[in-house]
DNA sequence: ATTTGTGAACAGTTTCACAGCG
DNA sequence: CGCTGTGAAACTGTTCACAAAT
């Protein structure tokens, strides 16, 4: 088990989203030129990341798209167990969640789906099981589960963390528009799209 | 027209979901120290970022709830016109986006959807109209959409971006895994859960 | 000739320390 | 005193320039 390298956040972001490029790269070689024209990121910031990734396996040629992909994967510790998931809140945009081709070809796995309103848990057709929120705890303890997807209404979405944080969950994808307030130890991305659009326009 | 201070990214972003804890917070006065517990930002931070904003009107005594959210709102540029918005991809995603709660108290208007697929485009319901893709070039002209939400498989991401770059689109809320390319006169901001999750786990 | 690997220089962001206001 | 406003210091992230490899 070679040492895995503490990868900076922005880093790490490109890196995950190159993996989805090299995935779909054409060509059996690629270079940080290429790289930077479908990126607009930089060239030499590529040849950086991936200097700090550890990759030294390019030089002077450009890199293999495959084996290039494999290091990166390796090294940021994904490919290795699938990590399990749960979606809390089955409004229209948590069901649309419940379409299995979101996750299809990731290592995530959604497990269990949430609804403070037992209609929807009962009325909604998914592959997954879902339950009524107040059996949150011993779900997700029970199933493993250590990341959420949040797509509760904004009323809702601080309760809803609460418990999720006290069932020990590790990461939230949090699809709402308030700011969570959670332990230094859970992750939350902020994925609203509404945030989003502020952020661009 | 007070001259707008050029904000930096990071803080732009910090204030956009600032405004959205302020508009719950129950009380008339906010500390910096209360916003850190509630968000988790060092307080330091805050009174950096409104600092530079050129707020400074909460001289030892904390700040005006509602005041502090008009200044952060005016001095973004938000709250001015209304933005017209339009979705590409009416999916399971893009129709769940078709509620218009989602954008309901922000000031995005989504004015058109559209799909590769003309039957999606006939049978889903929907607050505002559908069209098949080809169209997108001149219904975005016409409805003076600036942003676009990018809800499509993966495989036809860059086709449809091309398009929405060609029809003059400012900035584009990519859900997709894929990276996108755009020129540099297009913002983009990756959403796509699948990619978040990544990044949290 | 290309294209990487490398670290130094540069730019951006966060934290710290503390003067000064109410 | 508690809390902001302010700039310097520390830190993080990006770009540049160029030697080395093929």
């Amino acid at each position: 088990m070679s040492a895995i390298v503490d990868i900076p956040g922005a880093t790490r972001k490109r890196l995950l989203l190159l993996l989805n490029l090299l995935g779909v790269w054409p060509k059996d070689k690629i270079t940080s030129v290429d790289i930077s024209e479908q990126t607009g990121w930089k060239d030499s910031l590529i040849r950086h990341d991936l200097w700090l990734l550890g990759y030294n396996k390019g030089v002077s040629n450009g890199y293999q798209t495959v084996d290039l992909r494999d290091a990166i994967n390796q090294a940021l510790g994904l490919e290795a167990e699938t990590k399990n998931c749960c979606i809390v809140g089955l409004g229209r945009l948590g069901a649309a969640l419940l379409d299995e081709k979101l996750t299809q070809g990731s290592s995530f796995v959604i497990k269990a789906g949430f609804d403070s309103s037992l209609n929807r848990v009962e009325i909604l057709r998914s592959s997954f099981p879902l339950y009524p929120a107040n059996q949150m705890n011993w779900i997700i303890k029970q199933e493993g589960i250590t990341l959420a997807v949040l797509t509760v209404e904004d009323k809702e979405a601080q309760t809803m963390t609460d418990r999720l944080v006290a069932a020990g969950v590790l990461g939230i994808v949090n699809m709402t528009r308030t700011v969570l307030k959670v332990p230094p130890s859970v992750k939350v991305e902020n994925a609203s799209i509404v945030n989003a659009l502020k952020i661009i326009s």
